[in-house]
DNA sequence: GATGAATGAGCCTTCATTCAT
DNA sequence: AATGAATGAAGGCTCATTCAT
């Protein structure tokens, strides 16, 4: 997903300097990963350069010695977590089995949905926004990928292998429904019991509605 | 969903005046669905008074004459989307059939996606920052209601009305794939191309998946 | 000269709002003065806000609820200013006797040099750092009439009134002479004991060069 | 012009390393002379620490390294400009013509205009904000150059060699004039056609008028 | 000598809120 | 009831200067 990257908007304003030294890239690391907390806990407006120098253990001075702007940081804390991000979409393969690609897609998406909870935050924060950074990538490079898995989606729908749905919508459940525990999980702490056991419960009820779905088999 | 007033953190501080007078009501009425616009494209901290008082086509000085704060308009905004945005879930009916009562509810929320996206995003905002405004009444007011609904979902199942999956991520299934498109239209606006058709289509994926699921019988 | 106005760079962007109030215009003016006080004294870089301010008496915020932006009243004096310091020249008559032509237009502007001298300093501070935001002012507006002015003096040249010296450096001198009183008066104080006669031997001196030369009449 | 450095203001103030050696005098000249070009496009306040030390291809730290601030840096420049800047006053002859010496003076100032424009926009800035740091030099230093240079010229007058002007203000317009053409290049550009002869026609000019003034012999 | 790294102070501007009319 | 006027408290960013290597 490199080339993701070239399609955020005004991306890399002067922030990846080439000849960075060890300081420098240790230092720009550390930012990003503070502003990434930050940012997906408040968004753009709502987070505060003072805030994410905070987190960087920085003085705002120094962190504006590092990165030219808050925008600038905001870009390359997207760019830093976009290519993880898309990382599960890429696996999918055409040749496999579609149940088993896609419960795989799906399980690493809620997997990440746990594991990086900040990441779909922060994109869940850029997007109910608008978009105004990412939109741009969102209709080149993510609709070039989407399109082609929803190609594949299609063709096992044609030859059977699956109920007939709009691949497109099958794979916005499958982002809705994975994602919603890491961006509503305000949400869902406050709705459930065993927190431990709420990721393998969403998985397993997940599992049982995408292939089977609700109705019980009538013999 | 009166009682849901009094669970929003610091409701009402002083935001409702018991003698109001008519032109009282009316300005509160414009300038809360104004705000609502604002706030739901904006977020809290995204959004100004000079914003919300701009959409009221009103000072900001007058605005804040009807309303202590900005958080108190915010207040009254969550309040007054609130009863509406939950009353989908107060219609279901545990006499109904499984499947009907259900479908009812998936397609009532898809339709508010569709027609009130501003609400879907309000709290989407809300539950993203953590919800700080709402927390309180999400687990307490809400919490009693969808642990209701639950028990019926449950009833179901174990009458063998249903598969057997989690009511409580049931819900969370159906929440996140409908209010994904009110949430993230701005993202689904990018990837998709047949717009007009667009809540239509995912209203006969959603079907599908809900309640056969992806994979065919195999006869 | 209101055409000059328009030559400003960006000028009014937003700062003269058609329905000002008393009390908007009397602020504006009382800012308008006090800064051309301040960025006559430091340039527009070496000027704050704070200061301007100051001198204004009036908090910052309240000097940007008049104007936009440090920028927009630094136009705005400029503007203020211009038509101000034009005055002498518009006044020329291409009618009148030559010497008294010229020698009322060098008086006019040293008076104002005596009374005005903060316009002249502003004006000096501008074109020394490059004129950036009357540049195009000067070669619009101000080239059309000096050129007209200089078309006149060649005339009363070619009709053997005056010495043949070039019209155009003719202005040069002029404003130089009489500006450099304004301008320089720091040094002049530094150097002058008559501090009060100053300007009555500026203009005696001033007029014998411009008139008679240096060199007495060899009979 | 030694003694000239003495009068300004705080002069020396950690800037001249008695043990300097060769690469030490090496780097302050660059940095002198990089400064001129910066201070006199921008002023002092408009002037960054940061564009001369890029001017002069260097670290700013480095730059620090050499001069003890920025106002250090400020005073070497002034200082390094003042003896030129003065050079062709120290050579009037009190012996010879008087409108040899004088022509010569003004000739060599307007040369100075054109070869070294940057050093009168320097002093241009310095005395419009007051002559801060050299107002000392001017009272003192200048002051007895120029009174002795007075008294020469009201001999010739006196002698009735010259017409009777204040040799004051001859020097004030002698400066004025030709130093016009630097400070004010900006403005001159913009009111020009001729650019390439723009000197040589002041110079004739200035010539004209000094010597002769405007108004023909009347025979 | 030289420079990357770091920062306190300050600057321009925004904003929620208050005041006066 | 309504609004223009006013402001303290941030917020983003710059800059001269210092520190450490």
């Amino acid at each position: 997903m490199t080339k993701a990257k070239s399609a955020i908007k005004n991306a890399d304003p002067g922030n990846t300097k080439p000849s960075a030294t060890r300081i420098q890239k240790q230092n720009r690391q550390i930012i990003v990963e503070a502003a990434l907390l930050v940012f997906s806990d408040y968004g753009y407006r709502g987070s505060t350069v003072a805030q994410i120098a905070d987190a960087a253990n920085m003085s705002k001075a120094n962190l504006l010695y590092y990165f030219d702007s808050k925008q600038a940081v905001y870009l390359s804390v997207l760019e830093y977590t976009l290519s993880e991000w898309l990382q599960p979409l890429s696996e999918m393969n055409p040749d496999g089995d579609p149940a088993d690609e896609i419960w795989r897609y799906a399980k690493a998406k809620l997997a990440m949905s746990k594991s990086k909870p900040e990441a779909s935050r922060l994109f869940a924060n850029e997007i109910l926004q608008g978009a105004p950074m990412i939109g741009e990538f969102l209709q080149t490079d993510l609709r070039v990928l989407l399109d082609d898995r929803c190609k594949v989606i299609q063709q096992w729908i044609d030859q059977g292998k699956l109920n007939s749905v709009s691949p497109l919508h099958l794979m916005f459940f499958i982002w809705a429904t994975t994602q919603h525990y890491a961006d509503f999980s305000a949400q869902t702490a406050f709705l459930t019991d065993n927190t431990d056991t709420l990721f393998d419960d969403a998985e397993s009820s997940l599992k049982t509605l995408l292939f089977n779905g609700l109705l019980p088999l009538k013999s």
